[in-house]
DNA sequence: GCAAAAGTGTTCTAGGTACACCCATGT
DNA sequence: ACATGGGTGTACCTAGAACACTTTTGC
């Protein structure tokens, strides 16, 4: 048992973690074991160890709770609302996090029934003010895009540019022309081009790149 | 005496007040009156209660600490080093904010020795990681003034141009072209000129403007 | 040879930047 | 009359937007 003289709201981290499979901007989920909104899915995170950095916390519980690890993670914003949970005051600090789909695997923790990728458009119903964190993890990634290179995050070691626009489409929700794409993402100097190509289909291959800095995120304008 | 099964931390909210005066960026501290850190001088703020929104507990302590209302307040991020308060573990919600100098009067609370503007290249040493919060404050607030009518938050009910000019000079550190920023700030189409002058010194009056929603902050861009 | 995605330049437009002189007032 | 800040317009330049056809492959 722990004393303090003045009431203290328990701390927890919430992560909204990104990814693009099937050409869709996904999210993950895990299935809640327990009360409140048992059996409900939510952001995967949890509360706050009494020595620990929040960024810290916010790996820690998504690797818990999902088993993902070594995804780009960023403070998103608190949450504080007296009512969000019913058992006790909760502050969540939340994060939003991109990740790769096809290097990452992803497997339920103990706390967690089960972890899954929900299309952002066809999530079911969240647990807690879950909803209104993805709102605006979804609205800050969009922003972020203009000025920065976040997005690249979402990508594997190598890829095409083709690939590169699916993910600006798909988190913009709105086609980008093909032409005016290349020249300005090739203008940021931030692509590796590589000598191989990607063979798939009945078309021409592809030219593979590399991100040359890939751990972390410029920001330009 | 309140319990709990699992250690808690404190949380904090504390304010980054920034006005303009005598032509220069200032932001409002205070002197802290108790341990930590007795005799520094620290950003207004203070302990959540426990039934309190985050964006409440951050105006009240503003005000019990300074005697500063009804500005203009926003989330900044949130610090939760483990060892940023030697006393117990505490989370500190940032916020920042905008007054106008001229129509806010400080005043020292009970919990504050003193309350006083100091200019932001002139700070003293600041408790805690007071000084990182700031720096972030005024790169986020140089940040916002390219896409949002923030700025106009320092100013009163009614100013001159020069004046918006100079607001925005002093928080860019850069010297901005009169007639382009005039053009452009016009543009926005927030400003509603009157017909009063403003009378000073040997040259020709200034017109006066107002903004026409005040109490909002537009985005663009 | 046909379907499918890869790859590639130019023109137009709008917004940002640079820049200099006259105006109204107080002393 | 002169010193002081207020007020105004144009030319240039650059970045973003619109737009269509050829290339390489698998079947």
């Amino acid at each position: 048992m722990y004393h303090y003289a003045q009431p203290h709201p328990a701390v927890t981290t919430d992560v909204v973690l990104f990814t693009i499979r099937a050409g869709r901007l996904e999210l993950l989920l895990v299935r809640r074991r327990h009360e409140p909104f048992a059996g409900c899915w939510a952001l995967p995170g949890g509360f706050l160890d009494i020595d620990e950095d929040l960024d810290t916390c916010a790996a820690r519980e998504l690797e818990e709770e999902t088993g993902v690890r070594g995804v780009y993670l960023e403070q998103l914003y608190t949450f504080g609302a007296p009512e969000r949970d019913p058992r006790e005051r909760v502050i969540a600090v939340a994060y939003y996090g991109l990740a790769p789909a096809d290097t990452i695997e992803v497997q339920a923790g103990s706390d967690a029934g089960a972890a899954a990728w929900f299309a952002r458009d066809a999530l079911p119903g969240l647990a807690f003010d879950h909803a209104r964190i993805v709102e605006l993890a979804h609205r800050r990634l969009a922003a972020k895009l203009s000025y920065s290179t976040i997005a690249l995050q979402l990508l594997p070691r190598e890829f095409t540019l083709s690939r590169v626009q699916a993910v600006y489409e798909v988190i913009l929700g709105r086609p980008l022309d093909k032409r005016n794409f290349r020249r300005q993402l090739l203008a940021l100097g931030c692509l590796q081009e590589t000598d191989e190509h990607q063979r798939d289909g009945n078309h021409r291959p592809a030219r593979l790149y590399r991100v040359r800095a890939p751990q972390t995120v410029a920001f330009f304008k």
